[in-house]
RNA sequence: GGGCGAUUAACUCAGCGGUUUAGAGUGCUUCCCUUACAAGGAAGAAGUCGCAGGUUCGAAUCCUGCAUCGCCCA
């Protein structure tokens, strides 16, 4: 056995730790990532931004894989590449994180001025910022990095505010008492979208109240009996004959003693509860609604944090769940609590904080949506904007016919601040500009008082919902607001791929969509594709309070990012859920080692470790290299329409097993040398290697590491040469031979056969076999001769003979592969009564086989409707088959020993 | 309550335009450390494609209903 020096210094396993590092170094020195706008066809992708004191979890690495997979081949296509990395503010998460860590320290907010508090939140910023985007680089993430962007930077904080005041001036934005979704924990409002509704198994209390002057009670049911002490009505169904009586009545909240009436509406379920509705008009939405109708005074018994408030009357300062259980025990000592209902119904949650959502009427900006939200709904409609799988169109569609407004102020300090300033306490007596100057300015002149001075005005505390910034983030990336017009967003927006999870469809997708057409009057991207939510074993979403998600970095550093990339790609078609589990990476890495192992091999071919040059010609008379030619060639054209229409599981299905099934199995085994330890002939080399690297490019998008390494080992490169750029394989529809195929799959199928015969009698891939062969036919007889290398090469074989009409050889094991007949005499090894079984059996499953296809023949419908091209495609199965049979009929008659 | 989706081998999943008695990975059985790879090779077993109807020459695939599970919205 040769022993050179390239056989013994590549490891046996291929070791991602060594290589990753390098090669990501590799490719951000030499600027492969940075794009600028030049004369080639853009091809950009924003990155949705994590947040900024985030860390890596599964579901960004699914995400990010993902765009790299899509960005990687573009560049590769020769387009101009650029994938634009950031991160989010994220206010109410990094606020509620930096409020935490104060609290550690004995610090409350309320101590802090805004400026201090502030001046916490950036510090902590820029502590735990950018971990998130460190990590990406150990994905492989072929981001832009030198335009990574912040949404609390000044550049995108101006245009923030610059977009405020101009839907202001627009219309769009209004100041209003509305009822709102209050999150006492972080103390701010909620829009609609960051409320979590669960179902949840509560309580539904009856509550009888007493009528005045009257011995008559009327008993309402509520899940909320607390705030029974902001009542102030008791509301029934018009026509519910059961309560005619009391309309116009007046009745007496227990505990607070308040006498309010007892109203009629229709909008009362009869059917829910007792069908008599309590009416808090300051603690409930519908209620609220109820009061506007009918002129009900409104008491708001909370405070922000949750607390009852002085309104309340009893209980004050005691928290909402301590409030209502000391009420039922209240209620159940004045014997007004007459039942207790266990129902099923849905509680908010803060997304953010978990905390039970508080609807609450408080004075908040709002954006109006219909009209801005029109152009967005029509272009995902038209499929100007495609979704990726299109279902998702409909609950986009469903969500923009019921569109609602969008509350955009929270009650905090991390953000960009509402530029709304106010120079009095009515309702009106605020402007609205970007400087305090300017809210001067305007300010004297709206209130037509000239001697305003600074001190007499004052500038909203709230700041803006984070995704009223990154609704702008493809526009603002590249200064689109600021700057409408720079090279930059001419050439870059709008940008191609957006790769997201279905969860944030309407937080962020939708806006985006919408502020595009608002400020650039164009689509912000012209396709979402949409990752599946990546779960446990149990269905579970992964989840760092539930400590089931494993960390990415250490499954990289098991596993290899490569190896971790294909796993889970391996399973996740688009918008489909991806269950994880550890096994994905490991056939990931597996793969990886296979295509190193692959690599071995051949370099341990070369002579010199840098005699390789390319031949990019195959061999026309080698069937082995037209055959492998046609698969590639295929395989390409496969991988580009799955590529093209999002499959990107498919396309990666596709390229593994070209490598492990075709060329793995099957070409290398083919190109080795003749005698052991011999090298691969020269000539055979070059052109294996060739294939690989048309291999590795295909590959590359997917695992990049790992390509770059290979692409780099095999011959010397210049920089410029680098895997990363090199161009993508074009698909040459000449190279596929539908005929070359066929031999070769027929050949595969007889040295299969071979194989099967060799397991079943217990042979050892050692033995010497005859081969002998009955051939269908003169041409295929002639075919088979021509390639009777392949079948010496892949078996030990003492003879090899093959001739149309051969007889039969005395005792052997046989085969009828596609007419042909195989022969594998065994005098003494063969077992007569196993092989009658063999026989027999493939004798059952194709007289199985032929039933189905002679059912298709003889029904009348099929032979008048189906197309010709069908019918013809059947008949030829039915005599194939026959042919076989009566072959293998031949042969176990000839058995009966 | 409204909408969307899922149900395919023991497990996790593909299956795009209707037409080789349904594919992959894992697991399982048998054999093999054969001149790269045991993180490997060879052979094999394993599925009435959730249920019931319908359309069609032909349905895992299209339609309807049902069951179970999931997600989104109110």
């Amino acid at each position: 056995m040769s022993t050179s020096v390239s056989q013994t210094s590549i490891p046996k396993h291929f070791d991602p730790a060594s290589v990753e590092e390098k090669w990501y170094r590799f490719w951000e020195e030499n600027g492969f990532f940075h794009s600028e706008p030049d004369d080639r066809e853009s091809y950009t992708v924003v990155i949705p931004p994590p947040n900024v004191t985030g860390v890596l979890h599964m579901g960004h690495m699914l995400n990010n894989t993902i765009q790299d997979v899509l960005v990687r081949r573009a560049r590769m296509l020769g387009k101009n590449a650029c994938w634009v990395p950031g991160t989010d503010h994220a206010s109410i998460a990094t606020e509620a994180k930096v409020v935490q860590k104060l609290r550690k320290e004995g610090i409350t907010k309320a101590d802090l001025t805004r400026e201090e508090f502030l001046e916490h939140a950036w510090e902590w910023t820029d502590e735990h910022g950018g971990i998130i985007l460190q990590q990406l680089r150990k994905l492989g993430a072929s981001c832009d990095w030198e335009r990574t962007r912040f949404t609390l930077e000044d550049d995108l904080y101006e245009s923030v505010i610059d977009c405020f005041i101009e839907l202001y001036d627009r219309g769009y934005i209004y100041r209003g008492k509305r009822m709102i979704n209050w999150d006492p924990e972080a103390q701010t409002a909620l829009s609609d979208e960051e409320v979590i509704h669960r179902e949840e198994q509560s309580k539904l209390y009856h509550v009888r109240y007493r009528i005045k002057n009257s011995a008559e009670w009327v008993t309402i049911a509520t899940t909320r009996p607390e705030t029974i002490l902001a009542d102030t009505a008791v509301c029934v169904h018009p026509e519910d004959e059961r309560y005619q009586n009391l309309i116009g009545k007046t009745a007496i909240i227990p505990i607070v003693e308040r006498e309010v009436p007892v109203i009629a509406d229709e909008y009362v379920d009869m059917e829910y509860g007792t069908g008599c509705l309590k009416i808090t008009p300051a603690h409930d939405e519908n209620d609220y609604q109820i009061g506007q109708k009918h002129d009900l005074e409104i008491i708001d018994m909370l405070n922000p944090d949750g607390t009852l408030s002085e309104a309340a009357e009893h209980y004050i300062g005691s928290d909402r769940f301590e409030a209502r259980q000391r009420i039922i025990d209240e209620l159940e000592e004045r014997e007004q609590l007459v039942d207790t209902e266990k129902i099923n119904n849905k509680i908010g949650y803060s997304e953010r904080t978990d905390a039970v959502i508080e609807p609450r009427l408080s004075l908040q900006w709002f954006c109006r949506m219909d009209e801005l939200s029109r152009p967005a709904h029509e272009n995902v409609m038209n499929d100007n904007i495609q979704f990726h799988p299109a279902k998702f169109k409909n609950s986009y569609n469903h969500w923009m016919e019921n569109i609602r407004d969008w509350c955009i102020s929270r009650q905090l300090w991390w953000g960009q601040r509402i530029p709304a300033w106010y120079y009095g306490h009515g309702k009106d007596d605020y402007v609205i500009a970007k400087t305090e100057n300017e809210a001067l300015e305007k300010a004297r002149e709206k209130s037509g008082t000239p001697s305003l001075g600074r001190d007499d005005i004052r500038q909203d505390e709230d700041v803006l919902d984070t995704w009223f910034s990154s609704w702008l983030w493809p526009i603002t990336v590249f200064d689109g607001i600021k700057d409408p017009d720079n090279e930059e967003i001419n050439y870059y927006y709008p940008t191609d791929d957006l790769v997201t999870a279905p969860e944030i469809m309407f937080f962020w997708v939708a806006r985006m969509i919408i502020a595009g057409y608002e400020f650039r009057n164009e689509k912000p991207f012209s396709n979402v594709y949409y990752t599946g939510i990546v779960r446990d074993s149990q269905r579970r979403k992964m989840s760092k309070s539930l400590g089931n998600s494993p960390d990415p970095i250490k499954l990289m550093e098991q596993y290899g990012a490569d190896g971790v990339r294909a796993g889970m790609l391996f399973s996740s078609p688009a918008g489909n859920d991806l269950l994880f589990e550890e096994q994905l990476c490991e056939q990931g890495r597996n793969f990886a080692n296979k295509i190193w192992n692959a690599f071995r091999f051949l370099s341990m071919n070369k002579k010199e470790e840098t005699d390789y040059s390319p031949e990019l010609r195959i061999d026309e008379s080698n069937l082995v290299d037209r055959w492998m030619f046609s698969r590639l060639h295929e395989t390409i054209d496969a991988i580009n329409n799955d590529m093209e229409s999002f499959r990107i599981n498919e396309a990666l299905h596709k390229i593994y097993s070209l490598i492990w099934d075709d060329f793995c199995d099957w070409y290398i085994e083919l190109i080795k040398a003749d005698e052991r330890g011999a090298k691969i002939p020269a000539d055979r080399l070059a052109r294996g290697l060739n294939f690989f690297e048309q291999l590795m490019k295909l590959l590359h998008p997917f695992m990049p590491f790992i390509t770059e390494e290979i692409w780099q080992h095999i011959r010397p490169r210049e920089t410029g040469e680098a895997m990363i750029v090199a161009s993508w394989p074009q698909f040459d529809s000449t190279a596929v031979s539908e005929d070359d195929q066929a031999l070769f799959g027929t050949i595969q199928r007889i040295i299969s056969a071979v194989r099967n015969i060799r397991a079943e009698f217990k042979m050892s891939p050692n033995d010497e076999i005859e081969l002998l062969i009955n051939a269908k036919d003169k041409q295929t007889e002639e075919a088979f001769r021509q390639n009777s290398w392949i079948f010496e090469k892949l078996q030990t074989i003492a003879r090899f003979e093959v001739k149309a009409g051969l007889s039969k050889p005395g005792t052997s094991a046989s085969a009828v592969v596609e007419g042909s007949e195989i022969f594998v005499p065994l005098e003494g090894f063969v077992d007569i009564e196993k092989e009658r079984e063999r026989i027999q059996k493939e004798i059952n499953r194709l007289e199985g086989f032929l039933k189905s296809v002679e059912g298709k023949l003889s029904n009348e419908g099929f032979i008048n409707n189906a197309p010709e091209a069908v019918v013809q495609r059947e008949q030829n199965k039915k005599q194939d088959t026959e042919t076989n049979l009566e072959k293998l009929r031949g042969i176990l008659s000839e058995l009966t020993a």
